[in-house]
DNA sequence: TAGATTGTTAATCGATTAACAATC
DNA sequence: TAGATTGTTAATCGATTAACAATC
């Protein structure tokens, strides 16, 4: 019987992380690395690498470290990139064009087959040589083509209903970019990418140091000291 | 002395969401709500809202639950969306143009006031009536303008330099897009969109469902049973 | 060999969930 | 009032950090 060890998402959302440092030391001609010396570079604890990491085996060696491109592979592995997938574009505003245009998903395995939309204006306009199709086609096309991936970039009161279509027809995952929480079975995995909530999370942080800038200087004023921050241009 | 609570990240992030269905539920007239309900709703525990919001202050009354607007305007109070910001967009490649093009952040006091780029065909280009502007006259924009926040849509060499010399001009924050985890001083507030390891992210649990299918079909061959999954069409 | 550093167990810390008295 | 549901304390769970024996 096989141990299953559950991955916690906190390990999984760290690998990308790894990754792309390890691909980095790699540019740069670093050959080994010790858990210590990366976590000072990434600002983590070493105990948290090492941890993560022999949740997938031991690839380090005692008195070493680990060898960076040994990691980078077995890492690279772990995320699955050497898989390829058929993706399809759902929703060919701003955002679906310039997702379009990113020859760089590629390099992970992810390769546009087709481009749909329901506005005329955009139907039969190509990017990068795909032509922008109906989303009408999309049944036929999601199932003659194989489509394993769905990117969403759709208006809210859009996305739930291609959702659950794209489910229907076999769909494997979706990088949903719409703002909405996609309610499918969980057999279909789906990567949400909510900007809106991003942007309100920079606003709350942004907010918070606000209040603790004017909390600083009432307390210097309580002093009977002049405000340092006449520099300051509002707020 | 102000009792200093430290709001966890993990609340923090939990905002915007419960931001968003408070949205909907006014939508849809819906007066009040308890935070059972809304559990159900969300796939929470009632016991993480009230515990997530009692972090900022007690909106709900016992026996009824949450006036939908009040804590709807509550939650946009502490998440700052009352603020307005001055932004720069800094890259106007393909993403750089989508984010110009989104009026939405306006509705959450993002304001873009300039675009800048070092391309020299996107130069004296306008997106909304606001010119691209050549990265050269950026220190002197954000100083006359008042500029708060920058977008940050640059390639990987390009994203630590720009964001150093940001820093240096008195920016306030930074909603990251570029591949990079910048380092700069912690009064500069960073929020970051790595989109390369949200796909990575996706890779990894497609990867996962990939290996436990053919986990289980292989269990089914030892029980000498014939796959019932002869319709996928791969792995 | 001696020094370095892993893999892994144990300790700590923090976040989530449960429980319930307070009270609308 | 009785029922419902909050705010909040206590219990549990999980994740992070520390420590160190194993070993290269």
């Amino acid at each position: 019987m096989e141990e299953e060890k559950k991955i916690s998402i906190a390990v999984i959302k760290r690998l990308p992380r790894y990754f792309r440092y390890l691909g980095e030391l790699l540019e740069n001609d670093v050959t080994r690395i010790s858990s210590r010396e990366l976590s000072e570079r990434m600002g983590v604890t070493a105990s948290q690498i090492r941890q993560d990491l022999n949740n997938f085996g031991g690839f380090g060696q005692q008195g070493y470290g680990y060898n960076v491109e040994y990691l980078y592979q077995e890492i690279g592995k772990i995320l699955g990139l050497e898989n390829t997938y058929n993706v399809i574009i759902v929703g060919v505003g701003n955002l679906g064009q310039a997702l379009a245009n990113y020859t760089n998903f590629e390099r992970r395995g992810f390769v546009v087959k087709g481009l749909f939309d329901v506005n005329p204006r955009l139907i039969g306009m190509s990017i990068r040589g795909i032509e922008i199709q109906d989303i009408d086609n999309m049944e036929k096309f999601v199932k003659e083509e194989q489509i394993d991936i769905a990117i969403l970039t759709l208006p809210k009161s859009k996305a739930p209903k291609i959702g659950a279509d794209l489910t229907k027809w076999g769909i494997k995952g979706i990088w949903n970019f719409s703002p909405n929480d996609l309610k499918l079975p969980k057999h279909v995995i789906v990567e949400n990418v909510h900007l809106s909530d991003s942007l309100m999370t920079l606003s709350y942080k942004l907010n918070v140091r606000k209040l603790e800038q004017r909390q600083r200087s009432k307390k210097r004023g309580e002093l009977g000291l002049g405000s340092p921050d006449h520099k300051n241009r509002r707020n």
